[in-house]
DNA sequence: GTTAGCACTCAATAAAAATGAGTGCTAATC
DNA sequence: GATTAGCACTCATTTTTATTGAGTGCTAAC
């Protein structure tokens, strides 16, 4: 009963996979029988099956049907490509994105590259800093009644804000808020300002203390939104789900494009788990933290920016998605990242 | 033969077409008799039809099926709502939009709300004025090698940038050039910033020239981006065309989320036409301005928020779409809208 | 251990029949 | 002359039945 898996075995699971990535239909033991080297009967291929399918790697979608994977086949699979693998994309035409020096074009561009080239749904988050601190606060007048607020971040991540003021504000006043705003603030990060510090500052402030709540409100909004929570997320080629007749029925298509737009729960898929960057994921079927993604794979892959900026790549695609295209492709593009940034500092 | 259109044959027209907006199948005589108050024989709303047919408003998808409108019923019909409607939605609540001040944002909300309410696919156009001014232009040192740009142009739509500087540059010599380039330039608009005056106020920067060339390209940049040909375009409830299996197949859907996601030929639909801002506009079919949209109905109205910005919502739905409901949502929309932002300058 | 052979299963396709909503036309009625 | 009842006819849709064929499991022979 408890069989074990041999030489052939794997041969034959191999073959039966990658027959049924091509085709989408199950697989029978006669194709296989014909398709592999080893010249054996359909009726041999069909035992072996067998034991395929009680070892948990194949299953018949029903009774007289031939063998599809299961998740676990496709896992082992998997598994076995990324041992010995040399990725065999071309490089990624750097100057195209070297071009333009605005982070969300480049985001943009590169998850659209990749649909192209993959012909499945990608996604792509946004870098975000671990520890954000803040680099540079600009308080500089507009006009009678209003303040342009500057707060830089880490990253020369910006953000901007336009404060009213009621009563009059001198350009000296102004020059004194910047010099203890500055001060103050300058290098730490969102746990470093606590309560103490704020009634502090803002008791030096003086009268213009609600000035100094409207800053401190920017610098709370620019680092929460690059915290993993409301992470930036870009995607890509939604319209390639139809190209998988698994996937495009109107259930799940529907579910699946909502997912998209709305970006449900792809920050749990993209965030940057573990430090432990191991290269690429690969989640497949039921493994999914995505209830509308139970019937894709996804692959994701890391992108490090250096000074702790990271961010995340996903391919979505069918169970039946080719994996090999799919994990060079992520590998290609975390590269070309990693590459164009080492000397340059796009702002936003 | 050539029949001319009565007050019978108009309720006959309306009630076909009422029928047909809430099931989506053809409607035959039979049920028109029961329906209408008109007591009149199937036989007779049959004769009737077949006038309506010849006329040009009705059409039988086949020999003996029910009648259906033809665009050029559906718009009799659209027309006629037109005339004679007073807005029923209730107001949207206002408050929810003020609360964020975030253009995009709000838009991001006002999008998402339309979607929810009518169960179309909707969209939105940033506001973009006529004719950009620059308001206010400031350069700051950031560290030893770096000074952030920000550019604020009407509207307050801001844009800043960080410009590397290879020598040193002192202190003074940036309030000089912020004292040049704000005299200079503000209050003109990007036709107003021609050759001559560039050389000039390069001439009087001296040996910064190269830090007014990197001004002067922010500036370009953000009045461009504020242009019409890139329009920035939010839409929401795609997954809504899944409700109407007349557009929920592979084919059609997959050119719909493509056209959708790509914003591709959004911006023709959306752009504030005639400054006769005559309300709503509905394409019908055929007339819609993009490929992918022939078998849909949009509609949209232009907000205005004056100072010349303005921006176009649209409705995107079957041709059997509720015109009555899309429309007064619509019109409720642009008037929040206005409302909204009578008294308020969000900044970006 | 391998393979040929055969009975059996079952989705998918095709062909045939039944249904029923709707029409157009004609002749009778108001 | 307008309206209506009645009837034969059309045709998409649904239901039913048959046919096909890919594939399996099992057994017995090699």
């Amino acid at each position: 009963m408890n069989e074990k898996m041999d030489d052939r075995k794997l041969t034959i699971l191999n073959a039966v996979i990658r027959t049924y990535l091509e085709t989408g239909e199950p697989v029978g033991s006669r194709t296989i029988s014909k398709y592999t080297d080893l010249k054996l009967s359909s009726a041999t291929i069909r035992n072996e099956m067998s034991d395929l399918e009680e070892m948990g790697y194949l299953m018949q979608p029903h009774t007289s049907a031939g063998r599809i994977p299961t998740d676990k086949g496709y896992h082992f699979y998997v598994d076995q490509l990324e041992e010995n693998r040399s990725s065999s994309v071309e490089a990624m035409n750097s100057l195209l994105i070297a071009k333009t020096n605005r982070m969300e074009e480049i985001l943009k561009k590169v998850v659209k590259m990749l649909a192209l080239n993959t012909n499945y749904t990608t996604m792509i988050s946004a870098p975000s800093v671990k520890r954000n601190k803040v680099k540079f606060i600009q308080l500089s007048r507009i006009n009678e009644k209003q303040l342009l607020n500057v707060v830089v971040i880490d990253g020369n991540v910006v953000k901007n804000h336009i404060i009213d003021v009621k009563e009059g504000i001198s350009d000296e006043q102004i020059l004194r808020l910047n010099l203890l705003l500055n001060t103050r603030l300058n290098g730490l990060s969102l746990a470093d300002i606590n309560l103490g510090l704020i009634s502090n500052i803002k008791e030096e402030a003086g009268d213009h203390s609600d000035i100094v709540s409207d800053v401190l409100d920017t610098i709370a909004e620019v680092i929460r939104a690059e915290t993993d929570e409301n992470m930036e997320i870009y995607t890509s080629g939604a319209n390639n789900i139809f190209r998988y007749p698994e996937l495009a029925d109107s259930q799940r298509a529907a579910q699946l494009i909502t997912t998209l737009e709305e970006k449900e729960g792809l920050a749990d898929i993209l965030q940057s788990d573990d430090d432990e960057n191991r290269g690429i994921q690969v989640y497949i079927g039921e493994e999914s933290p995505v209830e509308s993604m139970k019937d894709c794979s996804i692959g994701t892959a890391t992108y490090d920016l250096g000074d702790g900026m990271q961010g995340t790549i996903g391919i979505i695609g069918p169970k039946r998605m080719d994996y090999e295209k799919a994990m060079d492709n992520l590998k290609q593009v975390k590269q070309s990242l990693n590459d164009v940034f080492k000397n340059n500092s796009p702002a936003d």
